[in-house]
RNA sequence: GCCCGGGUGGCGGAAUCGGUAGACGCAAGGGACUUAAAAUCCCUUGAGGGUAACCUCGUGCGAGUUCGAGUCUCGCCCCGGGCACCA
């Protein structure tokens, strides 16, 4: 480089060359995208196929915000890239349009969300089109479509002839003032949204899915690496929610269960002996659950859920008015505040007692709300001294409190100092609070149990339990059955008919889709009546087996159910006699990569592995896994909280893309965090990218004005190696903001250098093509190319050439820098430590002192270490 | 409370096989061009000290391991996101 030498043109902007003027580049590629079919592969004869999915939008009223963008963008970069690299991409849009949200802005504007959504749509299709996705648009789906619903009811009936649903009854937030079962969000502070009227809890008959049979395998597959390559954050939250635990049932019986120990002595049957008198134990047996049965000896009392059909047959006479009352006041709260309001333990006692298995020991039996019956068994031996929960309750109603594990000595030997070594200790020290540590701690009061470590004493007290038939090993899961009703107007239809002999018949497949009647009076009124039924037009039908009038179910399905097979549908959406083609599918599934938010690394991806496999199961799919591989992407933050319409902080993408242009909007996007972080938006930042562009803009004029293609200097040459290799790298790692900084510094090299390589150029321009698609076509057009960029190869580098001959290592004294000397790449250290005594600096702080150690790494740096 | 992320210049962020901290961009200051402004181009920009060559400090806090720590270990603090009485 001659430092004389003016480095940037003095006259800038040539007459003959026109400014970067996005909004005509743009227009004129989205018009050829959409004439030439290039964002469409052929389905059929595709010989490198690759299924690029995004998940798809709920279209709102407000439409796409930022947030949304970065996510489309981010995964529309990947799906680019990968057609630069050959494959053939297949990158699907679609709308999960029904659901509670529509419904409820709908109701909110008095629109019908039948009108409202489509609108919606029109808008959302604009949005999409304006970021220049690269969509194949005939493959567009939406879930009110009835050409798609129609299968999200044959997909129903398909579990339900497999015997996978089911019908039972269930809790829901019913608001007596609108009539009308509100959804979780919708109740605030107990109360409904709309009127302000306390909410209650009702039990309703519920369609169910039998997700639960396939716990074990939703747990095996997220380690399964040849069939699921997904992040980290999303199978750990898959794991939480399955939440597989290993424990023991136990049972608790009456008088009488535990004769035969009498006689059979030993430690724990003396206890037994001992206690066995006060209160006079029911006849009853109560199965609980238990992840301590180690600390069975302690279990001073028993909890049963409310719900727990035990209950009344539990209740004494005497007792039987406070805990009728107490079960109608929780049956009262709302589903929302039992569960996350106020924690105060409440409860009330049954009159009954039961015989701790263990200890022989009477102890009473109670009733109390903190005690779920949708977990294990809805009962629980209380053991408050090692148990937070029962301690609180044990405190506040004065029961026994026994300590049975007394902490040991921290495993670690460094540590073990103090109190905590001598153990066990303390057997007979009071609890000030529960001991619930159980992995360090040993067993006392336990009879012949009394020393064991808990872990050990985990298995050993379940054996010995077994063999007294008063319990077993289990595994449970945390997961619960799918509800799929919804009572509500805006979803599919569930397809049931009810009738008076047959009870529930399936709709037959052949009448499908059961329509979703457009109606006016969809909003829910004080009949009580749900609004589909109150059209009895479309409620009373002939019962499908004998004809007598029947009635149809009236409850839509879920949200999840939709979005649960719609990447299924997306290469078949041309077939309206099937709902997804065989030979497509075997093409194109499963997916071959998936970019979504983590908000929905359980329901939604949870749910689609499930409907999978029962799908593999009945034979229509050759895969038991949806996803091969997926990504779950960061959030924009903004003021400093996530973006999102709760927030109030969503910023509306149009009006960047309309003043700085869609490629350039996309390049901001895409540089302002590593995509799986996400990162902040201020709008300041977006003046960088745009200034970027418009000199590439004015490269690329310049190297097809001047005709000028320069041979490339070792420097450049160097560069253009180094930065294919870290452009390609931080797309596959999708860390995209790391590949456009390359490129910015590939583009700075070549202004201070002066390089026109028209080849280089080029390939900057591929490289650019992921994040700024019309751009790059535009550019590609100019440098002499008739067809699309996106039929173009990716360039590849030659690791050898990403290297210099020569390289600067550090120098350093006592590990500190102290000077940096040039040797050849690969010197050995010897020559290395040559150099470096040459250096001035080196010897300042080496001369008189004895040299202990050198520390050299290769191309890296050399430590003095001297004493 | 529990589970995940994450704390690096004025700001967004680079650098994670332990090896030259601050790439790239924004903002700011100075200069060139211009009647002027915008745009563009050039220079400076972690803090402190020094005329300078240079020196000292510096990746949330406190210890530790190491020739060497943003990176590893232990103990804390703060921010963001998610889950919530799961026995």
């Amino acid at each position: 480089m001659n430092p004389s030498k003016s480095p940037v043109k003095q006259n800038p902007a040539p007459t003959h060359e026109l400014p970067y003027q996005p909004d005509a580049v743009e227009a004129k590629w989205q018009a050829r995208w959409a004439e030439r079919g290039t964002n469409e592969p052929d389905l059929d004869s595709a010989p490198r196929p690759f299924y690029n999915l995004m998940m798809f939008p709920y279209p709102s009223a407000e439409g796409l915000h930022v947030g949304n963008m970065f996510a489309f963008t981010g995964a529309d970069a990947y799906g680019r890239f990968k057609r630069l690299q050959g494959f053939d991409v297949f990158e699907p849009i679609g709308f999960d349009a029904f659901g509670i949200h529509s419904e409820n802005y709908a109701i909110k504007l008095g629109i019908n969300p039948a009108e409202l959504i489509p609108r919606n749509i029109v808008n959302f299709r604009r949005q999409l089109k304006s970021i220049g996705g690269m969509f194949d648009w005939r493959h567009e789906l939406s879930t009110t479509d009835p050409a798609y619903y129609k299968w999200t009811q044959w997909l129903f009936l398909q579990l339900l002839k497999a015997g996978k649903a089911y019908k039972k009854a269930a809790a829901v937030n019913w608001c007596p003032r609108d009539q009308t079962v509100l959804a979780n969000e919708q109740v605030i502070d107990g109360r409904c949204e709309r009127c302000g009227t306390v909410v209650e809890q009702r039990t309703l008959e519920q369609w169910f899915f039998r997700i639960t049979e396939y716990a074990d395998r939703l747990l095996a597959d997220l380690d399964d690496k040849s069939k699921m390559d997904w992040s980290e954050s999303t199978t750990l939250a898959q794991r939480n929610w399955l939440g597989r635990s290993e424990g023991a049932e136990i049972v608790f019986s009456g008088a009488g269960a535990l004769r035969a120990d009498g006689q059979r002595g030993g430690g724990a049957a003396d206890v037994t002996l001992s206690a066995a008198k006060g209160p006079k134990p029911s006849g009853a047996e109560i199965k609980v659950y238990t992840t301590r049965p180690d600390t069975v000896f302690g279990a001073t009392f028993m909890v049963l859920a409310p719900e727990h059909p035990q209950v009344r047959a539990l209740t004494t006479p005497d007792r039987k008015v406070e805990v009728d009352a107490y079960c109608r006041m929780v049956a009262a709260k709302d589903l929302v505040s039992r569960k996350v309001g106020e924690r105060e333990k409440t409860g009330v006692f049954t009159g009954s007692y039961v015989q701790n298995p263990a200890t022989g020991k009477s102890i009473p039996v109670w009733v109390a709300d903190y005690v779920l019956m949708e977990y294990g068994t809805g009962a629980i031996m209380a053991v408050p001294g090692h148990d937070e929960r029962d301690f609180e309750f044990a405190r506040r109603y004065g029961l026994p409190i026994v300590r049975v594990v007394a902490p040991t000595s921290h495993p670690d030997p460094e540590r073990s100092e103090g109190e905590g070594a001598e153990a066990p200790k303390g057997a007979e020290a009071p609890l000030e609070a529960a001991f619930v540590d159980n992995v360090n701690g040993v067993l006392v009061n336990s009879g012949q149990f009394d020393g064991m470590p808990v872990p050990e004493a985990k298995q050993a007290v379940t054996r010995w339990l077994e063999s007294r038939g008063a319990g077993r090993s289990q595994v449970h899961f945390r997961l619960h059955d799918w509800t799929i009703s919804r009572q509500r107007y805006w979803g599919p239809p569930i397809p049931v008919i009810y009738c008076e002999d047959h009870g529930p018949v399936p709709v037959p497949e052949k009448d499908l889709p059961v329509l979703l009647p457009l109606i006016e009076d969809f909003q829910p009124d004080n009949s009580g009546i749900s609004p589909l039924a109150r059209h009895e037009e479309w409620y009373y039908v002939p019962c499908p087996v004998c004809g007598k009038r029947g009635r149809r179910e009236t409850d839509v399905s879920d949200t999840f159910l939709d979005s649960s097979w719609y990447f299924l549908r997306y290469p078949s959406t041309e077939f309206d006699d099937r709902p997804f083609d065989p030979t497509r599918t075997r093409k194109w599934l499963p997916v071959t990569s998936y970019i979504g938010g983590n908000e929905h690394a359980v329901l939604h991806l949870l749910y689609s592995r499930f409907i999978t496999m029962v799908l593999q199961e009945l034979g229509y799919l050759h895969f038991d896994e949806p996803f091969r591989k997926f990504r779950a992407h960061g959030h924009i933050v903004k003021d400093g909280s996530k973006m999102s319409k709760t927030h109030g902080n969503v910023v509306v993408p149009d009006e960047y893309i309309a003043r700085w242009g869609a490629d350039t909007f996309r390049m901001y996007l895409m540089f302002l965090g590593p995509f799986q972080e996400g990162g902040d938006f201020r709008d300041e930042g977006i003046s960088g990218p745009r200034r970027f562009l418009d000199k590439v803009w004015t490269l690329v004029g310049e190297a097809v004005s001047e005709q000028r293609s320069s041979p490339l200097s070792h420097a450049v040459e160097i560069k253009r190696h180094q930065t294919v290799k870290k452009v390609t790298d931080g797309l596959e790692e999708l860390r995209y903001n790391t590949s456009i900084a390359a490129l910015m510094e590939l583009v700075n090299t070549l202004r201070a250098e002066n390089s026109w390589n028209q080849q280089l150029i080029e390939e900057l321009i591929l490289m650019l093509a992921p994040f700024a698609p019309h751009f790059a076509e535009e550019n590609w057009e100019r440098l002499g190319h008739d067809g699309s960029i996106f039929r173009a190869a990716w360039p590849s580098w030659d690791e050898r050439l990403t290297v210099e001959a020569s390289v600067e290592i550090a120098v350093q004294v006592n590990g500190k820098t102290r000077s940096k000397v040039t040797v050849p790449r690969g010197a050995e250290q010897g020559a290395a430590v040559a150099a470096a005594q040459e250096d001035a600096a080196v010897r300042r702080f080496t001369e008189g002192k004895e040299v202990r150690k050198v520390v050299y790494v290769p191309n890296r740096l050399l430590n003095f270490v001297v004493g």
